[in-house]
DNA sequence: GTGAAAGCGCTAACAT
DNA sequence: ATGTTAGCGCTTTCAC
């Protein structure tokens, strides 16, 4: 390994003379700064940032802790987000995957923080407020991603999961539907209850039937929400709509809709959260509520950066995102009003 | 910063018996063990991986490089594969993106260096060989994951996309097309070289039309795939059936063709490569070719532990794996023969 | 403008 | 079984 000693020898200067000109700092003669700049260059040498880390007490890594388990797409875009923005400051990411599990988050976060991390991106896991205490307690700046930690005060950067669902319910009552269903996530997740609340007080607003028994909650994956759809119409409640709390629920709730014998949008509307250029192909074609999932990650870094560098040291702040409805075919509002049949209301017809 | 001098202090004993009992190495009694235990906890202390690992000269780093611009999904995927195994073994992963730009890929190999990263796991941008370089020199091992890097003798895990193409083709021969095109990826990536060489030897040997007009090559995205296929439809060759380089230039061709007023399966079998639970809900239900892409980065950072703690250091390995075709509706394979009307060769209709 | 020396937090000989 | 000492590669006073 060529270390600042070795480019010393070979310019003829000292490791401080190297180190000043390398990183530049402080003076150098221009004729002293070549000359170590070509011992270096021919000698190949790469500084080592651990050393210099532990020198200067910056290590230059973030943490970025992802519960990829449940969508990598959406993980995969927020984390290039959050690499574009990192990079461009000069900083390292370490990538772990908490796969919404207590314990892996626990132990990633102290292997973080043994890594010197100076901060860290994470969408938590169900809940370790402990965990965060190891860094808080070293003054190591969190921000939380996609989910709210209640009780724990850090900065957070999301999508307004609560006005999400307003939009949604709007948009099928404003087709005619009255009985909507939600094919939620987990009940442990900020998601999840925000988008409760948010379609609880839209179905309430728009004079909409309020049944709690149209509302399911349990793991974001296909082949739950599509025993939970399957359940719901073999239960003989009556809906005539449904929101999907992602695509891939979107996914198990068309599967299950198949094999009720149910078509969609005909006998039942289908609409869903989280967008990806994929919903404009599925079949139908989804209306989904789009969510700028790039923007998650740089914002996340972006607040990071600042915390990180002293530029803001104020009270958390919670950046909340607009996503906005994306209408194709799945919700039934292209098709002309004599084509729908509305399974609960077959009366209640608006061609918008 | 709780050190091991505060831990010494506070339990009596040296900086040495404490690293000796923290780290598990060398004796130490039962009673003094006891006691740095107790006060490393009570202080909370957490060990310096930076400053240890510049001691051992082990950062226990290693980089995973993504080209991910191209399939999100694929390289969540494989990162999830790697983070598994990297994880179980006490290695960090340093996250990287290549934009599969060769600058960034130089800037990002440099950087990784200079964090003593013990083994990189990329996906190579173009070309890059001399990047790589450094880190041969260095004697730090590179897998390889998906593309070959001609010329440069590493470990290198992949699909076996040679039989893949072959794969696909016999398909569509077997269900009488004649005339197939092949949209490809970048003609610089090892991945659309080797899926030419299968597309034109199975072409061959089923005694299909080899006409090298209908081969085009490109970025591996919706938007230039759907331009090319627009292009290949205007241009007035004919063909009856498309192989499409992954599942976003499936997409892109589904809409080239949707535009040309060609239908899927009827008028034109589409194929892919790529499979992935979305394919299954396509309009239409994707034919595809099916990959493990899990098994890669389990794989690759398998091979890169072996050399690391130095199991193998042989010869360069090249594992391949095996792809499965997974027969679904878009490859016209469940139309009933008179339902379908080849459009090259309308005559020539086998049902299977 | 440049060099000598100390030290970041840890571990590993080498003593004892 | 435990402590002393040196040093990993780098930066940073502090002299000159």
């Amino acid at each position: 390994m060529v270390t600042v000693t070795d480019v010393a020898k070979k310019a003829g200067v000292s490791t401080s003379t190297v180190s000043r000109v390398l990183s530049d700092s402080g003076y150098a003669s221009a004729r002293t700064r070549s000359a170590v700049l070509s011992a270096a260059k021919a000698l190949g040498y790469v500084p080592n940032a651990i050393a210099r880390g532990l020198k200067t007490q910056k290590s230059g890594f973030i943490a970025f802790i992802m519960p990829e388990v449940i969508d990598p797409y959406f993980f995969a875009t927020v984390a290039r987000g959050v690499e574009e923005i990192a990079n461009s400051n000069g900083f390292q990411i370490l990538l772990g995957n908490n796969d919404d599990n207590q314990l892996k988050e626990r132990n990633y976060i102290e292997l973080m923080v043994a890594s010197a991390i100076e901060g860290m991106i994470i969408t938590p896991s169900v809940d370790s407020r402990t965990a965060y205490r190891i860094l808080a307690d070293r003054g190591i700046p969190i921000v939380f991603v996609d989910r709210v930690v209640g009780g724990f005060g850090a900065d957070t950067v999301r999508s307004d999961d609560y006005r999400g669902a307003k939009l949604l319910v709007d948009h099928l009552a404003s087709l005619g539907h009255r009985r909507v269903a939600l094919v939620n996530g987990h009940s442990r997740t900020s998601v999840a209850m925000d988008r409760a609340a948010g379609f609880k007080n839209a179905v309430v607003h728009s004079g909409l039937d309020l049944d709690e028994r149209l509302i399911s909650w349990g793991p974001w994956v296909i082949e739950d929400a599509e025993r939970r759809v399957n359940e719901l119409v073999e239960s003989g409640a009556e809906f005539s709509a449904i929101i999907a709390g992602n695509l891939y629920m979107a996914i198990g709730t068309l599967r299950a809709l198949r094999r009720q014998g149910l078509r969609v949008p005909e006998d039942v509307a289908l609409v869903s959260f989280n967008d990806l250029e994929l919903a404009a192909e599925i079949n139908p074609f989804l209306t989904v509520l789009s969510q700028p999932i790039y923007s998650l990650g740089r914002i996340a870094m972006g607040l990071l950066l600042d915390r990180i560098n002293g530029k803001y040291s104020g009270e958390p702040r919670d950046v909340v995102l607009s996503p906005s409805l994306v209408v194709r075919e799945s919700c039934g509002a292209k098709l002309k009003a004599f084509d729908r049949n509305l399974r609960a209301r077959p009366d209640v017809v608006d061609a918008k």
